[in-house]
DNA sequence: TTCAAAAGTTTGACGACTCAAACTTTGTTG
DNA sequence: CAACAAAGTTTGAGTCGTCAAACTTTTGAA
């Protein structure tokens, strides 16, 4: 099995590898998100590259190789099983349980998983609205648009937010932008780079674009 | 925070000290029990030394601090609430959880074990009757006495099995004898060093005086 | 009392993970 | 194109946790 580091390192190429257009993760990036100094990145990269888990050519993107995915599809799904249980069963605050599960994904067997997978229903999305992965390491991510790429007048409905930061999801949360709710877009403001969204009948909120696309919606 | 190997031995030396009669735990049984060498014991407990958690005088017993019996406390409360989880809520069987526990116990920060524990309604026993200490690092270890201790003919209610291993507490499940269970010792032969219990009308179950000396029962 | 076996310690070495700091390559940009 | 900043790599060193094997102390039988 994989030590807890090397599933923490390669989470993080996998969601840094969605998030960039090119599909690779960079060095810089991934020492952030790990929160470990580049160099140190580097040698573990290729530990990783030996372990047959990502293909890394000098000086060049990092990319996952078919194990490597597996293995962050694995982490994953236990990660987001982690977080729907901490809120939905437990009551825990949407905003903590990130970091909550950045541990306990590393301890649970595959037969308690599937326990806790089947005490919650099988649940499709965690409670940011992340896609949970099923056991055969298969996942769905293409929900919803960004707010900020609908047009006014718009009713959409919150689906997913792209963020694990605290003070972001207890902004979210206060403004009543969790996923299942629905919003109407009321005003675009191009010049002052910021949407303006209809929450529930008198009560609305603006959001600068950078956040707006943070927030994933669908129509109706 | 203390690290989880360093949890893990310092659990054990206290399991061990309770064990003994000198109150003291020895190099070697506690290497078997963390599963290393006796020299990486030897080491490990100079750095526990030097932590201020165990005191540990040269070719002698090692005794834990009241800091070391706080960290001790603590995993132990950790572990036992999540054996209850484990076994109550997710069904899991009896004798496998005592190795997931083991896992988790590490990875569980104290608002969540609250909340863990609230869930659970505040057991204060784990399924094996082990007691469950309290926040504070209260725990009364005293409930009942080994059955090989009563005389025949005496009625007593299964309390608390002190054994972790997996063999045994199948075979302890498959004749009846979890914690709650009452019994009556109907037979004790000290020359076949073995006493029979039956458990219901009609059903009777022998056990060496070993076994019987690991279970703990009650009067009534 | 003696002395072997058991208990405990030390030594030298290793793998995993990390850092700081010096270094090399790549990609802009004037 | 030159040169410079950003990205990436290398080096040397340190901590943690571990082993095997040689060593020392304690202890309990003969
Ligand atoms: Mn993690
Ligand atoms: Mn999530
Ligand atoms: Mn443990
Ligand atoms: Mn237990």
């Amino acid at each position: 099995m994989a030590t807890e580091t090397v599933e923490n390192y390669i989470k993080a190429i996998y969601v840094l590898c969605r998030e960039s257009p090119s599909g690779e993760a960079g060095v810089v990036r991934l020492a952030q998100e790990v929160d470990v100094t580049k160099g140190t990145a580097t040698s573990m990269i290729k530990r990783l590259a030996k372990l047959k888990l990502v293909k890394a050519p000098r000086y060049s993107g990092i990319t996952l190789t078919t194990m490597g995915k597996k293995v962050a599809l694995d982490v994953l799904r236990r990660h987001r099983i982690i977080e729907t249980f901490l809120v939905s069963t437990l009551n825990l605050d949407w905003a903590d349980v990130h970091e909550e599960a950045e541990r306990l994904e590393h301890a649970l067997s595959p037969r308690t998983l599937d326990r806790l997978d089947e005490f919650l229903g099988r649940p499709s999305t965690d409670p940011h609205g992340d896609p949970i992965p099923s056991a055969s390491g298969k996942v769905s991510e293409l929900r919803g648009k960004a707010l900020s790429a609908y047009i006014k007048g718009a009713k959409v409905e919150i689906v997913r937010i792209l963020d694990q930061d605290r003070a972001f999801l207890k902004f979210v949360a206060q403004s009543g932008l969790k996923p299942g709710v629905c919003v109407t877009v009321q005003a675009l403001s191009p010049e002052g780079d910021s949407i303006t969204l209809q929450v529930k009948r008198g009560q609305s909120v603006t959001l600068s674009s950078s956040a707006a696309a943070k927030i994933l919606a669908r129509l109706q």
